[in-house]
DNA sequence: TATAATTAGTTCACTTATGAACAGTTCTTA
DNA sequence: TAAGAACTGTTCATAAGTGAACTAATTATA
């Protein structure tokens, strides 16, 4: 993608930017995950225990809403986390289609012993660059979020 | 992840960088792949088809190392791509361990239909930056990349 | 209030991807 | 040169994710 390709000016520069920022975006990834950042979980299963310690119980549209994944998914990653201790589903009682999913005790320790571990992780990455540089790069990574 | 972490100033701006970062991949990805931008194929067939049109034939091992996949990922999406006929498996006579892929005239046709819209929406996404937050994003990820 | 539309979660078939074990081929080196 | 190490691609078991079809519960509406 990044060679060769015939087009404009313009279209050689966004090129060339998009392909360093999907690089840059896989090797920190990797060397975060390197480590054993998110110890025996998937990324979602680690997203999901960490979503439900900062914001406490949601029902499984919000996590898949949340995570940006399938609903369908979010069932098997609840029956996963459900399986290894680590989460309850308890079905609503004002709305009896929704099932709240809440930490357990064992859930809770283990994200709590993963977490810390895992910013360091994303800190030491990040201080590759200079706090200017994060600051532009997290304006600029806004901009590209809101897309307009 | 983040919200509501304890820790040190430090920490705090790069997991607030760390995020935005990831968001940004997410939904820029998300709006290329939304147009119809690598047609019927996935991901990683559409980098095949594109790697083999830029660079001519390579071995299997060779696009797995350029396009991150394992291997044997290769030989399901090489597979794929024979039977849609858009590659084509060739038995090196130097070395009669490895195989090379080349395009089809059906693939080269299909890459060339594909790649002038898959720019587009590429050069689309990246011009929501002006051309210098284009060039320091670019120089950031390249830092970020080489993670020293 | 009965019917229709919507919503939450589940199940199922399928795709994409990985790592481990394996078979041939080539390279090293004792 | 013969034995062992390394390399290329394949197969297999498995994980993680998606969309479509479904059930049950709730909300909207005629």
């Amino acid at each position: 993608m990044s060679k060769g390709y015939q087009g404009t000016e313009e279209e050689i520069a966004a090129l060339d930017t998009y392909v360093k920022f999907v690089r840059a975006f896989d090797a920190v990834k990797a060397r975060i995950e390197e480590q054993n950042t998110i110890g025996d979980l998937s990324g979602s299963q680690f997203g999901t225990l960490e979503m439900l310690y900062h914001l406490g119980p949601v029902n499984q549209t919000e996590i898949g809403q949340k995570l940006l994944i399938s609903k369908s998914n979010v069932v098997t990653i609840i029956d996963k986390l459900e399986e290894k201790g680590f989460v309850k589903r308890q079905r609503s009682l004002e709305d009896r289609r929704c099932v709240f999913v809440h930490l357990t005790e064992a859930g809770r320790e283990k994200i709590e012993i993963l977490l810390p571990v895992h910013v360091s992780a994303i800190t030491q990455e990040m201080n590759h660059l200079t706090a200017e540089e994060q600051k532009d790069l997290g304006r600029i990574c806004r901009k590209l979020s809101l897309g307009t």
